[in-house]
RNA sequence: GUCCCCAUCGUCUAGCGGUUAGGACACCGCCCUUUCACGGCGGUAACCGGGGUUCAAGUCCCCGUGGGGACGCCA
């Protein structure tokens, strides 16, 4: 049999980094047996399904690269099927029709709850024989009273459930239409999914679900799912993470400058591990992944963590590769890399210098684009009354090289250096501040090189203005 | 409250009865250095508590404690 997972969120919001790990999960388990990844959206929520939280869910699972071979799958389409299999389900005596209304539910949890037990309906309509036409009903599935579920999961390991705990839940509203824990297994069942790979909140639905499957294995497959919950993310309060912890947006990491494959690689390594590696290819996180693997305890997520392994990829990557995801950011930053160095090159000067590829937009602006003031710190901290005359030595140096490279620039530097008589610490830093308006930057010659000849000159002479006019 | 899950450095983890408890992030030193970084070397730092089982327990069992989750006509 072949494999089959499946990513299943409702369009509630944004694609949640939460809802990423399980994903890469279950794609990951898909891609490593062969099989198949779908994508389905469980929108039968309509109060709250909208059509923005199912694009930004799609834009997310693009950008972050976790394709799918079937979806997406709206289970609104799907309704007629659900209809005729809450029918079959009532016809074998496996639902119900409820009348009780929802102030009696709410008084009965809250009796419950004051006597210190677990709020759960108390089944007064289980045998009432209501036919559903008479007073406005829901049905309810009719859930074993008696014996043990027994779960064996994938990541947790078995799990048993007494029937007693549970109790008859909803399938169809009033209104008719199907709700989660029914559509969720009849789309399992229906879709030929073999691994139901999920968070461990769904834990506690899946002895409920567990219960269907088998009511339905009359007339559906009778074989089941296994399932693997992974643990929850936790924020660095110890609580489920959330908005207020930051970003829980997968395209927020990817407006921070994250690459969609250092974020995945964060996430695997997150509660699972191969030894003492840290940074995976694509291609030996699906050959390495095990479900087995995965620590049943929930983790907590480190930014700074993610940080490095971002800045991992920025070292190792091929510079073409970068300007691919650092386009996005060029553009945001409204930086125009056309007229200037080859960005490639510009890259390979920076990938030591930056965390992410916003850091890394940001500090490469001077290559393309003149600025009109100098970093105040910087000049401040080395523009001497001694300046003016470095820089036009320096200036005059330059203008006479026939062929502008690192290595003439730098002998030029040197040559400065030898004939005013001063250290490399009191000539390149001004130099850098005056060609690059900042304090930082790579080393001077890979830095003029690439700021080329005729800009490094006009600003050279501009600086030595400058510096005359305010430190003469 | 009830049920379920979980428990090794601050964080992510290795460990699957016998280890000087390993690695990574972060942090702190030192080195490299024209800036900022990168890099190199070194350091601080953990088995939640209590009972068992065993010659031997971080590892197995039980009970606490702590954390998380679920308890909807949400998913």
């Amino acid at each position: 049999m072949t494999v089959k997972t499946r990513f299943a969120p409702s369009p509630t919001g944004y694609l949640h980094i939460g809802g990423v790990r399980t994903a890469l999960y279950s794609w990951l388990h898909a891609r490593q047996y062969n099989g198949k990844f779908i994508l389905r959206i469980e929108d039968t929520d309509r109060e709250r399904s909208t059509q923005e939280s199912v694009e930004a869910i799609i834009e997310g699972m693009n950008w972050i690269g976790l394709g799918y071979d079937e979806g997406p799958i709206f289970q609104t389409d799907r309704f007629d099927r659900y209809a005729e299999v809450i029918s079959q389900l009532i016809e074998q005596g496996d639902a119900y029709h409820c009348v009780c209304s929802r102030e009696e539910l709410d008084a009965m949890r809250e009796a419950q709850r004051a006597n210190k037990e677990k709020p759960r309906y108390n089944g007064k309509c289980r045998d009432a024989k209501h036919n559903g036409a008479d007073v406005e009903s829901v049905i309810r599935f009719r859930n074993p009273v008696e014996g043990d579920v027994v779960i064996d999961d994938l990541i947790k390991g078995q799990i048993i459930i007494n029937n007693r705990e549970l109790d008859d839940l909803i399938i169809a509203r009033s209104d008719g239409t199907p709700t989660y824990n029914l559509t969720v297994v009849v789309d399992d069942l229906d879709m030929g999914v073999t691994h139901v790979i999920r968070g461990d909140d769904h834990i506690n639905n899946t002895p409920r679900q567990i219960n269907m499957m088998k009511a339905l294995g009359t007339i559906m497959r009778a074989d089941l799912p296994k399932f693997a919950h992974a643990p929850m993310i936790l924020g660095d309060d110890g609580k489920r993470l959330s908005k207020r912890h930051g970003a829980v947006s997968v395209m927020q990491y990817r407006d921070e400058g994250f690459f969609p494959q250092a974020l995945l690689n964060y996430l695997l390594r997150l509660g699972w591990s191969h030894e003492d590696q840290e940074i995976f290819s694509r291609e030996e996180m699906i050959e390495l992944f095990k479900l087995e693997n995965v620590n049943g305890a929930p983790s907590t997520f480190n930014t700074k963590k993610l940080l490095w392994v971002n800045e991992q990829y920025i070292k190792t990557l091929p510079a073409a590769e970068i300007a691919e995801h650092l386009q996005w950011h060029l553009d945001d930053q409204r930086l125009d890399v056309s007229n200037g160095p080859a960005l490639n090159d510009v890259i390979e000067a920076h990938r030591d210098r930056a965390k992410t590829l916003r850091e890394l937009a940001a500090s490469i602006r001077y290559y393309y684009e003149d600025f009109s003031e100098y970093d105040e710190k910087a000049t401040k901290k080395h523009f001497k009354t001694a300046t003016p005359n470095i820089l036009q030595n320096l200036s005059d140096k330059f203008s006479k090289l026939s062929d502008w490279n690192a290595e003439n620039i730098q002998a030029e530097i040197y040559a400065s250096c030898d004939e005013l008589e001063l250290g490399m610490g009191k000539v390149g830093p001004a130099l850098r501040v005056a060609v690059t308006g900042s304090g930082t930057s790579p080393s001077l010659d890979i830095t003029l090189a690439l700021v080329g000849q005729q800009r490094s000159l006009q600003r050279l002479e501009k600086s030595v203005a400058f510096a005359k006019q305010k430190y003469a």
